[in-house]
DNA sequence: GACCCTATGTCAGACTGCTGACATGGATCA
DNA sequence: TGATCCATGTCAGCAGTCTGACATAGGGTC
């Protein structure tokens, strides 16, 4: 019998449980940063930013896993804010290359901390070396889908 | 020197892999479900229903990780489409047990087919021990913060 | 040069999901 | 019994995200 084919629980399928745990850290995020003001997008805009200086908004869209209309929203509210700062004219081409501003390199410096802190406590119950094989293991599903 | 505390790549971030999955895994899902007219939301109500007949509302709500407000107008739209039914008054309490209708059933058992062929299609990188231990690792987690 | 294709930024509209609020049914307890 | 608390279903309003569309800049091809 080839029982392998029927998931006879919900709890067996990888998806749902990935859903659970996506679900509890989207969470955790959310309110390790309602302190400083910033959203779960805003925050992952900053940190693509802070690693990777210059990016266009359409990056910043593909690297937050979001359209570049939505990411173009963020990156406006967080340049009224002083977060950030994008040239009024492109340099070449039409991608207008995004930096942080002294302020920005704070706030993201703050929201880096609560973030990592809430993120290591959600995978507390694994040792650092299944956390590692964890990464390596779900690394190794994407890059399959980027083929 | 402590270089494990400061993540030198967003790619060594396990969240921020974790999201990468959970983006591929959706994109998947909803490009799977398609063709049968169902969305993500929706199909998970109808799996949860399917697999634990005579779930509320609310109870369906939890399930998929979205508000009960949510969830209502989900199931609302699949019982005006007669995939599933629901009593007009509760028969103890204020809980409407819900349940798939037979038009609800074939529509499920097609959904299911299809999500589980692109969940198996995004996992394939991994050996059936490996996704085994990758569940477990991650249900893990998902338990230490039930707490 | 003319043409086509791609990538980018931006605008408008629709949809989805959330928060806040309220009323109801049931359980618990003084 | 009456009061309190919790869970549920539902309504209204709001914010976020998406799809569709358009104009523009650059590279490639004939």
């Amino acid at each position: 019998m080839d029982q392998a084919e029927t998931v006879g629980d919900l709890e067996l399928s990888v998806g749902y449980v990935l859903k659970q745990v996506h679900a509890s850290l989207r969470a955790a995020m959310d309110e390790a940063l309602r302190p400083l003001e910033l959203t779960v997008p805003q925050y992952a805009c900053l940190e693509l930013l802070g690693q990777h200086p210059g990016l266009s908004n359409s990056e910043l869209a593909r690297g937050a896993f979001v359209t570049r209309q939505s990411m173009n929203l963020v990156v406006r509210r967080l340049q009224e804010r002083g977060l950030l700062t994008r040239p009024d004219q492109a340099p070449e081409g039409r991608a207008l290359p995004t930096e942080l501003t002294q302020d920005g390199q704070t706030t993201l410096c703050q929201a880096s901390v609560a973030v990592r802190a809430a993120e290591k406590q959600l995978f507390s119950p694994l040792s650092q070396e299944q956390q590692r094989r964890l990464r390596a293991d779900l690394a190794a599903c994407v890059a399959s889908v980027a083929d």
